[in-house]
DNA sequence: TCGTCGTCATCAATCGATTGCAATATACCC
DNA sequence: GGGTATATTGCAATCGATTGATGACGACGA
């Protein structure tokens, strides 16, 4: 293992002081020799000389670090997005703390302060979607020495910028879709308990059942958590139904639902119609591809930098900016149109 | 956005020395009266203080930081590694910065420097299985001024910590195991041209044949990268041959040629015989369940923090260690038993 | 010879915390 | 009351880098 080597060694070697190699090796306007600026140069990257950013953060009073926390890098979407912001922060020379909590609003305060403490110059937070006691994290959100930008979800009722899809929205389209393509029962499977895009996913559902009058009906509104088993478990219920179509809200949600489909031996679209909701992973799997609404991760990513950016710069307003992203309907096949036979 | 409270303030309001401060905080035996030590505790925390690890970290010369550098933040595997790092970092006090490189060694290198001069106490490196131009890296981290462990995969040749599942074995005990159930045409897919491991699984995938005497012939041997697209493309040449049975040698490779099998009808086991690397992810999706030779991350990570914990303490000898973990198969249900019917 | 200007480079304070050593205050003993 | 032991607390250097304020030196003009 080599030694580091820091400024006032090289300043040592080329006999001048650490003042003049920091002026020099930061390109600051100063009056420097030509000659010395290449001696300096020269020994520093002889010596293989990286300067110290903890020093360096301490007296800047930035580190050129931004955290991010996400419940669980695990799941193809957050790895997505982390990946995404990961290479984002980079571009502009920010290196990204990427954590992942499991979920808990302790957790995530934990990590939260975890972060601070090490000196990032601000935090993406992907937090506060599940109900649980978050009194605690949001008294320290909305204390924080540094910017946050919420991505994804938010705490509701917490004034902070926001970046995320339009989930009413993605809620709203795959059903509409499923009503334009003669849908009638329209069943779906929603996490509404325990999460707040859960809700909205399903208010959108029923919007757009209400706006062409069809009725809503509680028998095809069936609850499950963001996990296969869970869907697994909630779809015979389901199936059940004299649905046609059913709109399954996440990604795992539809995984569990075709499980228990294929078990069953109903062909999709012939037995029943789906839409997914962020299904990429399982499309190469699927014959025939899933319909679904879809969030891009990097586009979210790209509009969380930017608040953050500005927000670093010092510029963007004394209230928080909210923006909010449109999901996309990918038509696939796994639609019948029913209207075909009328 | 609130400020940040230092050590001198709280110092300042409680009418005593910084050090005084430093010193109850930190819980260090030092002879402060218990009734100051309460006061200070107390200020503290209305304070809502929290020390600064940036200046911590200069004078202590450690940042209880580590980073993690994989190539593909997106790929299953190596989030659930990184998920399974971070949580047994967080366990001993560490935070960990996880990187994502895209899997150039130029890129690598870059984010090795980053976490270096951020003051990263070690680093995990899941770096160096492709065939690319390596030296810059391999200089750099035999160069490094902290402990480095190389996961996963290694830089050939380069005296460092290694974890590592053994991937020979691994294409081995696939193989052995489709020719145990009676199997004697056995194709392999693999990425050999451009993957140390894929290597070594195609030579665990020869060991075998060899072993009980069976010929190999190049005409079973077919290249994949590890993309699904790369895998579909192969498959069709593989399909063609006469073998019963497929070891896939990656995750990807697999789903690809699934999807081949599917479109061409084909059927598992009955059609072909399928023994999968690390398939876990599509478990949920087919039925049958795909037999597969299976990598614990958890595990990897867990004895990826072990060698890191022992370089950290000093501990660990001069030489580098180097753990192999064997893989493990696990019987689903897409190999047919040909023996029965003899 | 003195003053001034330009050029090149250095001094010293600073960021926020840690820590060995020095210093002060109080108690205790003879 | 002088001296020593003990309990408390403060000083100041340190980590490595940044930066505004200054200093040294030579040349040049008057």
């Amino acid at each position: 293992m080599a030694n580091k080597v820091t400024l006032k060694q090289i300043a040592q070697e080329v006999g001048l002081s650490p003042s003049s190699v920091s002026l020099v090796l930061n390109n600051r306007p100063c009056r420097i020799s030509e000659e010395n600026r290449k001696l300096i140069k020269e020994v520093a990257a002889r010596n293989h000389y990286v300067p110290n950013q903890i020093a360096r953060s301490l007296v800047m009073r930035e580190s050129r670090t931004l955290g991010l926390i996400v419940p669980n890098i695990e799941s193809r979407f957050f790895a997505s997005l982390a990946g995404s912001l990961e290479k984002r922060c980079r571009e502009d020379g920010y290196a990204l703390f990427i954590t992942s909590s499991g979920g808990s609003a302790d957790d995530d305060l934990e990590l939260l302060r975890q972060l601070v403490t090490r000196g990032v110059d601000g935090v993406f937070l992907v937090v506060g979607d599940e109900f649980s006691d978050d009194r605690a994290l949001r008294e320290e959100v909305s204390h924080l020495p540094i910017p946050a930008v919420m991505v994804d979800r938010a705490i509701e009722g917490l004034e902070c910028d926001k970046v995320m899809f339009d989930h009413e929205m993605g809620g709203y389209m795959a059903t509409r879709y499923l009503i334009e393509q003669g849908h009638r029962r329209i069943a779906c499977l929603v996490n509404a308990r325990r999460s707040n895009t859960g809700r909205k996913r399903l208010a959108g559902y029923e919007r757009a059942l209400r706006e062409v009058g069809l009725p809503i009906d509680a028998r095809l509104e069936f609850e499950s958590e963001y996990y296969i088993p869970s869907a697994y478990e909630a779809s015979e219920a389901v199936l059940a139904t004299d649905a046609t179509a059913v709109f399954a809200s996440s990604d795992n949600i539809a995984l569990g639902l075709l499980k228990r489909l294929h078990e069953m031996g109903k062909s999709i679209p012939g037995d029943i119609s789906v839409v997914s909701y962020d299904n990429s992973a399982a499309d190469v799997l699927f014959e025939p591809a899933l319909t679904a609404i879809e969030q891009d991760p990097g586009i979210l990513a790209e509009h969380a930098f930017g608040c953050m950016s500005k927000r670093l710069a010092g510029r963007g307003g004394r209230r928080a900016e909210e923006v909010v992203l449109e999901p996309e309907l990918i038509v696939k096949g796994s639609v019948l149109n029913l209207t075909k036979h009328n």
